[in-house]
DNA sequence: TGTGGCATGGGTAACGTTTTCCACGATGTT
DNA sequence: AACATCGTGGAAAACGTTACCCATGCCACA
């Protein structure tokens, strides 16, 4: 045979090999009631010896595709990757394959991909930060189930899965607090918009520093530098920071990034870290836990939160109408080397090497 | 209105209308021959009153999905995420939708991924840096129009585009020679299946090395850490090369991962960079560039590579029959500050900070 | 007045699955 | 014995779009 260019074994080709009907390997597709054990095994017999699988093109049309789509805003956010391995790992034993959408990074874009996902008929959407209002959330997941991740603020249409933005900022002003720290400043993404306000992270985390601030008594050491979550907006905002007449001993940036772009900037200004100055990150990234920088950050388990939403949204294709839910994670504290008690505190402690440094080889 | 649970708009209803038939619609759709530019108005007013939006799934089962699927082994990988940026960049004007399959690393996972994809009809795959056998490639672009990016040696069934890969081992030598280093030594990752040999870019960078020192008159000083592409491989490859009697005064490494590892290695033997040890890595992460790292290292466009990718992909789609392309870039080398001449080199040189030490620098 | 080509529009049969409904026999119940 | 029930299997109608082919009207040309 030169080249026969395979026509695609279609559910007849199944039907007739088995000698049953196109209906009953329907069946036995779906796991469907209303065939018998012997009946699934001649069929499943046929599938496997003419290799057969099913178009989901096809099933769309009627049935379900079997798909996931995934919306991920910035595929270099190694926090992104993290909610995705859970969600795959969570799907690895179900029939369900995740379709990722790249390039979302904006309104405009975002609203285009997740048309383009209802259009491919995707049984469900995760949608990992969304900038959407909140309209539009709620009139996507009216056609589809939808589980929104990392955006604060409950609906009723929509499950959410999102880490305890106030609760992280909270651990670190306790971290810093109980190393002596008063004066702790923020770097906080600035934000207008009242809605985002609520339910974007960032904001969640510049509240929750200003609520542990006042906690810790230190309501008058309150000090935000606004910007954005950028390495610049670090950069500038630790500039910005280190200009003021009594300058920070501590600084808490709302992410990773900024960290790294206040680390620059620290360094410029001849300071060093953490004898001047003690610098926190958000989001315990690869980068936060290379060795040479080894930075104080919060750990969002991004893995259970993939799981947790993927769980949620097979659940809710089970049943569409059930009441949603709403899982807030706890995060945790990842102490490394860019941290320790402010330089003029009492205690003449030899700085000790924090318990979380880790070895080269687990980077 | 309380809650319609919108039946989709068809393109029947816009045939309604519009008051012509659902052929004619389809023809504006498509932009097919046969549609009068009177139709073509008349037919567009109603899709855009009507809101409609053509289905994806009904579409695949006759024509296009307008659908092309992306096969990325590794998402962390900030070069694969460049050529995505091309891939979508180039396709950014035009019908198609770029959807990412996840978690594909190893020939099983991959083989699934892709199966995943012809399954839902795309239209056309890019498979980034594919590990599977080049008969199961074959067979794939057989049923399917096939870019392979990232992977030496030519084939009739499907277009690639890939880094020069040698050219780029090339440039580390030349430049390192160049300092005046003669003991470079190569951290690779290890290959023994002979097809991967040949067409694999870790295999072409470790020719590339070889030639390339051959070619400098050091074919004597050729010295290979055979452990792979990773952090831990780095670390482990350098500590392998610095315990060699006459340790090698700079290490190429086959990746910037590895070569972060060798900067681990490296700082805890006590040694500083680029005082005692050159290091170069391959491919220009973020991570390279990132100051407190200034990774010298090659840089490979990966968005040019992907804007092809997309180009010769769409063109396939186009004719099927066409011959296949092959096109071959050319990497470029990007100084930092982890080379500089060998320590026993005439000038005596202060030693200067090592780019990797913990204390942040500049930006 | 035919004849042929071209531009335009539409009718209809696919495409491969799922869903809905019905038939049939076996079994249990009154 | 008559009647509901259950378990199993199949026929046929969707699902929304495109491909294929034909009908029509118009014009140019012999």
């Amino acid at each position: 045979m030169p080249k026969p260019a395979h026509r695609r074994i279609t559910i007849v080709d199944v039907a007739r090999h088995a000698q049953v009907s196109t209906t009953a390997v329907s069946k036995v597709l779906r796991n469907a009631y209303g065939a018998s054990p012997a009946m699934r095994a001649k069929v499943q017999q046929a599938i496997d010896e003419l290799g057969y699988r099913p178009s989901a093109a096809a099933r769309g049309l009627r049935g379900q595709t079997y798909t996931i789509g995934v919306m991920i805003p910035e595929l270099r956010n190694l926090f992104f990757a993290d909610i995705l391995d859970g969600i795959t790992a969570q799907l690895g034993d179900t029939a369900y394959q995740v379709l990722l959408a790249p390039g979302c990074n904006g309104e405009k874009e975002e609203a285009r991909v997740i048309e383009a996902m209802i259009d491919r008929s995707m049984d469900g959407l995760v949608l990992i930060a969304p900038v959407s209002s909140r309209t539009r959330l709620n009139n996507v997941a009216r056609s589809v189930p939808t589980v929104v991740v990392g955006r604060h603020g409950s609906s009723t249409a929509y499950d959410t899965v999102t880490d305890d933005d106030v609760a992280g900022a909270a651990l670190v002003v306790e971290h810093l607090a109980g190393l002596g720290h008063r004066r702790i400043a923020h770097i906080e993404h600035h934000e207008t918009d009242p809605v985002r306000l609520l339910e974007m992270p960032n904001a969640q985390r510049a509240n929750g520093y200003r609520d542990a601030m006042r906690e810790h008594g230190l309501a008058d050491q309150i000090d935000i530098a606004s910007t954005s979550y950028t390495h610049q907006g670090g950069y500038l905002g630790a500039k910005q920071l280190l200009s003021r007449d009594q300058r920070p001993t501590a600084i808490f940036a709302g992410a990773d990034v900024v960290a790294l772009g206040a680390l620059e900037a620290i360094s410029e200004a001849g300071l060093s870290v953490p004898g001047d100055v003690s610098v926190v990150g958000y989001d315990n990234s690869a980068l936060a836990a290379f060795g040479p920088i080894s930075l104080t950050s919060v750990d969002q388990d991004g893995r259970q939160m993939g799981a947790n939403a993927a769980r949620l949204l097979v659940d809710r294709i089970a049943d569409r109408d059930r009441r949603t839910a709403h899982v807030k994670l706890s995060p945790t504290l990842v102490v490394r080397r860019t941290t320790a008690g402010p330089a003029r505190a009492a205690a003449p402690r030899p700085a000790p090497d924090p318990a979380a440094t880790r070895t080269p080889t687990d980077g």
